[in-house]
DNA sequence: GTCTATACATCGATAGAC
DNA sequence: GTCTATCGATGTATAGAC
C-alpha cells in the first residue's frame, strides 16, 4: 500500500519484448539487452524496471497466472465448447494470453517458470477432464495442446520450409474429440473406463 | 574418401554430453565448457573434435538424420503397428534416438536445428498418414507425439511439482486412435473425408 | 590428440549523470 | 525515469606446448 508500483506503459513494453524474442528467436535470445533494444529503451531504462534478469522473469509469470486465471473462466462458459475452445486458443498462439504463455514455455532454464507453468497446466487439465468426462481423452487433448503450442509461432523458422504439412485442422479434431467421447460413454470402444475420481 | 575423419569414440562421447546437457537443463545450459567438462575433456579438447559450436550443433543434426531414417525403416514394419510404436517411442525418450530428438528440439536458436527437425517431423507425418489413412487422425497423433516429447525429460523440473497430472497412457491413446479410425472409415463420425491424395 | 593459456565479445549488473 | 559508462563473469574461439 505505502509502496507505489511504477507506472505499467514501460513496464508492459518491456514485458511484450521478452515476449516475442522468446517466442520468435528462443531463450539464448532473450538477453536484457536484446530485450530494451526491442523495447525501445537502453540497458539502464529496463533495469530501472525490473532489477535484474528473474525479477524481469518474475514479471513474465505474474502476466501470465493472471491472464490464466482470467482465460479458465472464459473457457469453462465459452459456448462453443471448453475443448472447442481450449484448441482453438492453443493453436492460434496470437492472443495475448497465448503469447505470454509460449512465451514462458521457452524459458527452459528458470525453475520457476516451469512450476508456473505446471500451475497452469493442472488447472487446464481439470477443465478439460470434467469437460470430457473421461481421462485417458483428457490426455490426448492435453498433448494435443502441448504440440499445438510447441509448433506455435517459430516465423523465421518453420515457416520457411513449409513444415506443419500436418498444419492442423482444429474443428475437425474438436469433432473427432466429440466422436471420443461418445464412444467411450456407450462403452463400444476398445479402450478402459471412465473417470473415477 | 582422402579424408580420414577423426575416431568416433571421443566424437560421439562429447555429443553424448551435448544430448544430456540440452535434455537435462536446456540450450541455455549447453555451453562449450559444460559439454567438454560433461564429457571428460577439455575445453582445447573438444575444440579438437569440433572446430566450432556450430559444427557441433551439425554433428548433432547428422546423428539426428541418420537414427531417423533408421527408426523410420522399424517404424514402418513395427509388430505392434506404426501408431503404438510411434507413440510409444515418443513417450519413453529414454532410446539413443529419443534422447537425440529431444536434444535438438531444445536448439531453438539454431536454423538448421529447426530445420532438420521439420524434416524429421515430415518423414514421420508421411508414415503416420499412410498408416492411419486419414489426414485429421495422423494430425492429432503427430501433435500428441509433439506433447509427449515436448513433456519429456525434464527430471529436474516438472517430476518435484508432480506435475504431467495427465501423465499419458500410451496404451489406451494408442487404441483410442484405432477407435477413430474405425469410426472414420465407417462414415459414422461426424467429422470429415479421409485421405485424398 | 589433448592439454593450458589467453584473446575477444557478450552477458547480467552497478554507478552515477541528467 | 532514462541514459551512458563500466565492471566482473562467462561465452566462443585461437595459439601453441606436449
Amino acid at each position: 500500500m505505502s509502496v507505489v508500483p511504477p507506472p505499467p506503459a514501460a513496464r508492459d513494453r518491456v514485458l511484450d519484448a521478452f515476449e516475442r524474442l522468446l517466442v520468435d528467436r528462443g531463450e539464448r535470445a532473450a538477453t536484457l539487452e536484446a530485450v530494451a533494444r526491442e523495447a525501445g529503451v537502453s540497458k539502464g531504462g529496463l533495469i530501472y524496471h525490473f532489477p535484474s534478469k528473474d525479477a524481469m522473469v518474475e514479471g513474465l509469470l505474474d502476466r501470465m497466472r493472471a491472464r490464466a486465471a482470467d482465460d479458465d473462466a472464459l473457457m469453462r462458459t465459452a459456448p462453443e465448447g471448453v475443448i472447442a475452445y481450449f484448441l482453438r486458443t492453443s493453436q492460434n498462439a496470437d492472443t495475448p494470453f497465448d503469447r505470454t504463455l509460449v512465451a514462458v514455455t521457452r524459458l527452459r532454464s528458470h525453475a520457476s517458470a516451469r512450476e508456473a507453468l505446471a500451475g497452469v497446466q493442472g488447472q487446464w487439465y481439470d477443465s478439460v477432464c470434467s469437460a470430457v468426462g473421461d481421462r485417458t481423452v483428457a490426455q490426448m487433448v492435453m498433448l494435443m495442446a502441448d504440440g499445438l503450442y510447441y509448433n506455435a509461432s517459430a516465423p523465421d523458422a518453420l515457416a520457411s520450409t513449409g513444415t506443419p504439412q500436418y498444419q492442423a485442422n482444429v474443428d475437425e479434431m474438436v469433432s473427432l474429440v466429440s466422436d471420443l467421447v461418445r464412444l467411450r460413454s456407450d462403452g463400444t470402444g476398445s479402450g478402459g473406463g471412465a473417470v473415477d475420481g
